[in-house]
DNA sequence: GCAAAAGTGTTTGGATTACACCCATGC
DNA sequence: GCATGGGTGTAATCCAAACACTTTTGC
């Protein structure tokens, strides 16, 4: 059965790949999408992709369309699942790959250009219509996300540097859609090794919460020497 | 930055699939392996694979190529990760991603056809170097595995209809490299809906176990009405 | 009886839960 | 003072680990 049709008649797929880049801002963990500036769904939302250059690594790729987008450089990318559903691109056969990357909102200044119309962060939980099966990847992928959150300190990549333990708290409630209690969220949360900044939270009309930042080394240590899992 | 190349030029690419077959025998999990009877890496072990077919799903590919080499049909398939570094295929730019499929070994009988000069399988903590970057595919693709058996029943694709408790708790161990206490082990299980048949092991110079199905209707059920999570 | 593995019960300590309470700030 | 969230303590409960013990089979 195998190889019968002639080896090279195969190389004719194109290979594309999307870039999910999630956010977190007050509570909502958003996506940021463009409105495509071209031919196929002109004028539509989808999500950030580009082919795969004949001689670029699917890493390099993603990096590109990230950096290309957010002028953000050297972050972790985070492989997704894979589409290719003969009929999903118009034009011919394109096979998929998802990608994502964690960013701080505040950090970047996302502009459209070539790529897009327009950009938009969007709450991952009120999405509109996409291009494409786009909807699907970006489903897909956001349950990803919350499966890493849960065994990976990736949430410190979404969280501005110096954060709340409260807006640690709103970040995992919105990725599981769950009520967690204050008190049991920080006696669990007691291990992961946080710096505590002698710093305050300011323009707020109640007590100032103090604010944290993730120790790095600390962690790397904590694994190494002694075996630790971050768990949530 | 975006589109300069034509895009008719990025239809040049192929995109292959692997298909990593996964069984269980007697305390260890096996991957099936075949012999390549064509080059490249011609006489060289690797995962069973075939590029994709221009109006082929990729679930429908993987099932293909597992229908092919073990004449079993209709199993669940699971998606692994994908691969396309630019210079792992000799002949141009392949793609390639992994799927899954968890079999009883002693259901199937594969055979070495057009596809391979012969096949194996082999302890997936024992694996020869393989063609390609397959041996990359193959520790990526048992991790994910593992991950899976955490939280889906799908030990008992792996393990015979009717199993006994060790047996499924030497899966376990193989899988996580660790010991497992046996009354702590059922305790565990305890919430998994198994029916015990009324047979025992024979031919065995000890004190026979009872044997198990899994109970598919019973589980369903739970996970409906009660919300069940299985989790390992 | 003995070896080997099946199968079950008890104890203990640590984690998770629910809930109550006090604290610091703006207005 | 009061509203609003920040921050912490306690008791009850559940769960997992460690380990001991009994049972059933072949030889």
């Amino acid at each position: 059965m195998a190889y019968k049709i002639k080896f090279d008649n195969f190389f004719s797929y194109s290979f594309s790949l999307d870039c999910v880049i999630f956010g977190y801002k007050e509570g909502k963990i958003y996506a940021l999408l463009i409105k495509r500036a071209m031919e196929p769904y002109i004028g539509e939302w989808a999500i950030p992709g580009d082919l795969v250059y004949p001689d670029e690594d699917l890493p390099d790729a993603a990096s590109r369309i990230l950096t290309e987008l957010t002028k953000v450089e050297g972050l972790l990318l985070h492989q997704g699942q894979t589409f290719g559903k003969p009929d999903r691109h118009p034009q011919g056969r394109v096979i998929t790959n998802a990608y994502f990357a964690l960013v701080r909102i505040d950090d970047i200044n996302a502009v459209a250009d070539s790529w897009a119309e327009e950009i938009q962060w969007v709450p991952i939980r009120e999405l509109p219509q996409l291009a494409f099966d786009h909807n699907e990847i970006l489903e897909s992928t956001f349950e990803q996300l919350g499966q890493k959150l849960k065994r990976e300190p990736i949430c410190f990549d979404l969280l501005p540097v110096k954060f709340t333990l409260n807006e640690m708290q709103q970040l995992y409630e919105y990725a599981f859609k769950a009520d967690l209690d204050k008190a049991n969220f920080r006696k669990k949360i007691k291990p992961i090794p946080l710096i505590s900044l002698r710093e305050k939270q300011t323009n707020v009309k109640h007590r100032p919460a103090n604010l944290f930042k993730f120790d790095v080394k600390g962690y790397t240590e904590l694994v190494e020497e002694e075996n630790y899992m971050f768990r949530m």
